[in-house]
DNA sequence: GTTGTGACTACCA
DNA sequence: ATGGTAGCCACAA
């Protein structure tokens, strides 16, 4: 099972996030069988395509905010597509609730 | 082989 | 409660 990369486990990882939930970097980490990996999450979604099909703004980081400054493009363009599947924010913040999946 | 980097996390003051 | 600092470890050059 481990034999794939990283980047291909995480993508499949994110990949299974439900629609209207979110995950923690660490928390993918560790799915992927790596808990301190959390920073190469970042790594490999950052080299992600914009035009991935790949569920990357429902990744999020430990604090359940995310992980861009606010008012930077990614940032606006992450909490949009949250907000259309259905996450609710508190501000910067997302709901607890739905951080767990 | 070493060095630098990072969309993070946990701990301590 | 908040803020700052250190640690983590895979990857690229």
């Amino acid at each position: 099972m481990n034999q794939l990369k990283l980047n291909e486990m995480i993508w499949q990882v994110v990949a299974l996030i439900p629609k209207g939930k979110v995950a923690s970097y660490g928390q993918i980490a560790k799915l992927c069988g790596y808990p301190n990996h959390a920073r190469y999450v970042g790594m490999t979604l950052k080299q992600l395509p914009d035009d991935s099909e790949l569920p990357w703004h429902r990744v999020i980081n430990a604090k359940g905010e995310i992980a861009f400054p606010e008012g930077s493009a990614a940032f606006l363009k992450q909490k949009t597509l949250l907000v259309k599947e259905g996450i609710t924010f508190n501000g910067n913040k997302i709901k607890l609730s739905q951080y767990r999946w």
